[in-house]
DNA sequence: AGCACGCCGACT
DNA sequence: GTCGGCGTGCTC
């Protein structure tokens, strides 16, 4: 039969077999075709096993292919087989495509996103089970003996629970098994955890979280895309107000997703879901081993687990039946990755919510000038929390003009703060103090010959660790131990530490508070989420009187006896020209001071700095919050910035610097024109070199409405390739402009 | 992203 | 003579 005559769309080969396409977790973009076996059914979305060059992948089957390639012709291989496990939705399968798309990532990488579980998607191994079934056996020993003794109920056991519990190996089973005393069984399957229970314990809600809480729930109990932004100060209770929202899709039947920074997935948040649904909910974050992965990911499918709790990559999972997504602390920079695929999570959250048609609920204290945006023109529906709960108050705030009342050379908590410090030290309350630079000094010099340890690979001062007895450069990770010579004049003992660090810091508190206990909070000294946890437990007991923290404190942490934040350099993330620097300054301390004054007393914040006329500290000091938003608006929709326009940003780098540049200079050249669209550069990267790689950036900006993404793969598509060690990197919406 | 293939330095 | 460094290019 001649199909072109009849026209008729043929999925078969002229061997007869099915072509589908299969997209593979690998840096392409487009599928690949493979034949599908005989006698097996396959639909778009069926996760499938398929050879790729020399090894075997899991990847997506993702289109029926009527027309296979004719240069393909007999290259195309077989699909090795299907996996049995639920397919990915559509509504999946078109946010991959749509987040590949936008971020200009290959859709291979962004599939990869969804399938990381582990190369253990295998079928749940079948434990095995011990049972006593027969006569004592001829020989007895003492190891047979406990054994026995152990399965003297009947009961089937685990059969290395059972050696384990009677201290002997898995062959004296073996052995009994032989004589036919004992027979080895498939355990049946564990239960899948219980559900959440949203009757578990009801909140006890003042009026104000009482109608949020009505309006969440609301939301939650219709099948409709709608961004809500729950606007709460810290210690509002806008957690458990969220909770009711989660409560209604639980009732309904339907998963949560409940997005966090990572580092806020603490012990403290999981007790609190816990305190209000009776259970924990999953959690989905880097740490988990791959055998968890494997079993949460599988359980997310299945539908079997309700809530999710987890970091930005838990967005991409193959959730058998999503309902709600919450994204907690919204603002937070955490949600944007710029490893590999550079996407933020919150906006791809709200992707996410608009094609399953689902409510979303983003959750700030201080929201991202986009989401006020969006809330002020009513994109959003703004759910506010004004208040504190409990009769707590907002923490007073203070400036302290470092311009005058400034600490001696070489110390950097001021007077009027070491005194506030002195207090609260012996109220027996806790002090907090916030300066968001890890290690002991920033920068290391030499007396004798001003020479400045720096990177030899990066375009970096190497931040002394007095801790490690090192130098580190905190962008490659090099480092070398401190020297006790300077290496260019020879002087001994000549170095000096400039500036401070969280370390030196607790030296000069413990300096001053003798008496205290002082406690270091920073990511390099915290290994896991685990040890994280219980040093934050150890200060929820009471057992520290000073906390120095980098921003890893800011997050949402219960401190319940702190009263009093110190902001040691408020002025540090203002000087580096970018154009977030205020919203992200502003953001952070308050976040930060927030802490003060959670659970009794009223909490103080000083904020020390050298610009207390700078509309970031007039408004922390006034607390008031419209009018840090009303400038900042101000400013972006006069500069063209987001949300107002757009950005992306173009990242050339390479082993040397013409390279990079001439590269650079050949892609502006032949950027298309458009009026809409402005390329400025390029220009020297802020970090000009990381890792011996020099880097240049081209900005490209646009008005609101333009489709970036198309403009940016024209270009790229047109211009010059990228070969040898030159390196292109795009990101969209960047956040960051390092 | 892997993984193989391929072409130049120090060694069982 | 080989082992192995990582540059380059392909994977239906």
């Amino acid at each position: 039969m001649d199909r072109s005559v009849l026209g008729k769309p043929s999925s078969t080969t002229s061997s007869g077999s099915r072509v589908v396409d299969v997209l593979v977790p690998v840096a392409l973009d487009h599928a690949y075709s493979y034949r599908v076996p005989r006698g097996t059914d396959l639909k778009p979305g069926d996760v499938v096993s398929v050879p790729l060059g020399p090894r075997e992948v899991t990847a997506v089957v993702w289109a029926e292919n009527a027309n296979p390639d004719p240069r393909l012709h007999n290259r195309l291989k077989d699909v090795s087989a299907k996996l049995d496990v639920p397919p990915l939705r559509e509504e999946l399968r078109t946010l991959v495509d749509w987040v590949a798309n936008y971020t200009l990532s290959a859709r291979g990488m962004v599939l990869r996103m969804t399938l990381r579980m582990g190369e253990h998607l295998a079928p749940e191994r079948v434990r095995l089970g011990v049972r006593l079934i027969g006569n004592p056996p001829q020989r007895m020993t003492t190891a047979r003996r406990r054994l026995i003794e152990i399965l003297s109920d009947g009961l089937l056991h685990g059969k290395s629970d059972a050696a384990k519990e009677a201290g002997v190996s898995a062959g004296v089973i073996d052995g009994l098994v032989d004589e036919g005393t004992l027979a080895v069984e498939p355990m049946p399957r564990a239960l899948p955890p219980p559900a959440p229970d949203p009757t578990f314990a009801a909140p006890d809600f003042s009026p104000e979280q009482q109608s949020a809480a009505q309006i969440l729930q609301q939301l939650a109990a219709k099948d409709a895309f709608q961004v809500a932004l729950l606007d709460g100060v810290t210690g509002s209770g806008k957690t458990e107000v969220y909770f009711e929202a989660v409560a209604e899709a639980v009732r309904r039947g339907r998963q949560v997703l409940i997005l966090m920074p990572e580092i806020a997935l603490t012990g403290q948040f999981l007790d609190r879901f816990a305190r209000r649904f009776g259970v924990r909910p999953l959690e989905w974050h880097s740490e988990l081993t791959p055998r968890t992965r494997a079993r949460n990911w599988a359980s997310i499918a299945a539908g079997e687990a309700h809530v999710v709790v987890g970091a930005r990559s838990a967005l991409f999972l193959p959730y058998a039946d999503l309902g709600l997504i919450v994204v907690d602390e919204e603002h937070d920079q955490a949600y944007k990755q710029d490893d590999g695929a550079h996407y933020h999570a919150r906006d791809m959250a709200v992707v996410r919510a608009h094609i399953a048609k689902i409510p979303i609920v983003l959750a700030s204290a201080t929201p991202s000038v986009e989401s006020e945006v969006n809330a002020r023109k009513g994109r959003y529906l703004r759910v506010p929390l004004p208040s504190r709960f409990g009769g707590q108050h907002m923490p007073h705030i203070e400036a302290i003009d470092l311009r005058r009342a400034g600490p001696p050379r070489g110390r950097f908590i001021s007077p009027p703060l070491a005194e506030a410090i002195k207090i609260a030290v012996e109220r027996r309350e806790q002090a907090l103090l916030f300066l968001n630079r890890r290690g002991y000094a920033p920068l290391t010099l030499c007396r004798a010959c001003g020479h400045r340890f720096a990177c030899t690979i990066c375009d970096a001062w190497l931040v002394d660790h007095r801790f490690r007895q090192r130098l580190v450069c905190h962008h490659c990770g090099f480092s070398m131990p401190r020297p006790h010579q300077c290496p260019h004049c020879a002087a001994e003992e000549s170095l000096a530490a400039v500036g401070p660090g969280v370390e030196r810091l607790q030296e000069e508190a413990a300096a001053l508070f003798p008496d205290a206990r002082t406690m270091v909070l920073s990511s390099d000294l915290i290994t896991s989420i685990e040890t994280m946890r219980s040093e934050l437990n150890e200060i929820a007991e009471g057992r520290v009187d000073i906390i120095i923290g980098t921003q890893l404190v800011a997050k949402g942490h219960n401190f319940p006896r702190l009263n009093l934040v110190g902001v040691v350099d408020a002025d540090l993330g203002l000087s580096n020209g970018d154009p977030r620097a205020a919203e992200r300054t502003f953001q952070l301390l308050n976040q930060v001071i927030g802490r003060a004054g959670r659970e009794q007393g009223r909490g103080v914040g000083y904020l020390q700095t050298h610009q207390p006329e700078h509309p970031v500290m007039k408004a922390l000091v006034a607390c008031d919050r419209e009018a840090f938003y009303d400038t900042e608006i101000e400013q972006r929709e006069r500069a063209l910035y987001p949300p107002f326009g757009r950005l992306a940003s173009l990242i050339v780098s390479a082993g040397d610097r013409p390279t990079a540049e001439g590269f650079a200079r050949k892609l502006a050249a032949v950027a298309p024109i458009d009026e809409r669209i402005q390329v400025l550069g390029p220009a020297e990267a802020p970090l000009a070199v990381i890792k011996g790689r020099y880097r240049f950036r081209l900005l490209v900006k646009s008005a609101r409405g333009v489709d970036l993404s198309h403009y940016l793969r024209e270009w790229l598509a047109a211009g010059p390739k990228t070969k040898g060690n030159l390196k292109l990197e795009v990101d969209v919406d960047p956040q960051s402009f390092l």
